[in-house]
DNA sequence: ATAAATAATAATAACCATTATCAATTATAA
DNA sequence: TTATAATTGATAATGGTTATTATTATTTAT
């Protein structure tokens, strides 16, 4: 049997998780660990990464597009992604169990858990936006001043 | 503006995907669409695989780890993927628009929709392993007969 | 129907994220 | 302290996908 042994990196790594909220990329881990250990290798970031997502330490998103992101928090929640800028959210909610329950009904195997991610427009694009609406609205009540 | 032009590659390509319910990789097209037309190139398909996915002719899936696959139904559903053989099934039911309402409250954004991929074992992944299970309940019978 | 314009293609190179390899290092157990 | 085995850093390799480009096919205008 391989038995874990300590490491430093593995530790660094696991706390940067815990830590950030962001939901990183092993790129960005990679970049937050170099800080403390500028010597680390981006093959130590993504073996630890997988390491520690098997183990049930830390979880895996794969919400859609782009490299994969990790997320220091394991209990369970949904995950809000913003189409503009990309950026991922915590949802502050309990999942709902009964989905499984609910979709089962319409399986032939078994369903044992499930995976959601809600898509949307953040608050800080909406506000750019609406910014922005107002901004052109107001070049055009300019334009006709000057007709 | 650059208007679309027909193609019989992107047919075939389209129509790969609307016959098999698999929901295939881009190998696995190319692999299909070969047959047709032999001299077709990988880069052929992807490139219409996201042209078509970008016009909404088709889905995309991103189920976890793995290449992408596509789905030749837009109609809103879910899909059931089988932790043992990886296979993807469609689940023959409504989506839930209710929880875009639900997890709104949570948000600060706007929400318009949501993904969900609900994960287990399949019926015959299930079968094989009841079956297995039977051979060995067989087997330490028959030892202890030997000793 | 023919020619001009331009989108789509096949072939191939490039790209990026991720994994594999391996000699050197480090943590643990005896 | 020494033997061991896991971990690391450096780097090469892999796999999926995208970009490039000369050529071909489809459409449009004549």
């Amino acid at each position: 049997m391989k038995t874990l042994k300590h490491s430093r990196q593995r530790d660094a790594i696991l706390n940067c998780l815990i830590e950030r909220h962001d939901h990183p990329t092993a790129d960005a881990v990679y970049a937050s660990v170099r800080e403390i250990y500028p010597n680390v290798s981006l093959g130590t970031v993504y073996r630890n990464l997988n390491l520690l997502a098997d183990l049930g330490e830390i979880r895996r998103l794969n919400c859609g597009s782009g490299p994969e992101r990790f997320d220091g928090d394991t209990h369970p929640h949904y995950h809000f992604i913003c189409r503009e800028c990309g950026q991922i959210q915590d949802l502050p909610m309990e999942t709902f169990k009964q989905l499984d329950t609910r979709a089962q009904q319409h399986c032939g195997g078994r369903i044992d858990s499930h995976i959601t991610y809600f898509y949307g427009t953040c608050q800080d694009c909406l506000s750019a936006a609406e910014k922005n609406t107002a901004e052109k609205a107001n070049n055009s009540v300019d334009k006709q001043a000057q007709v």
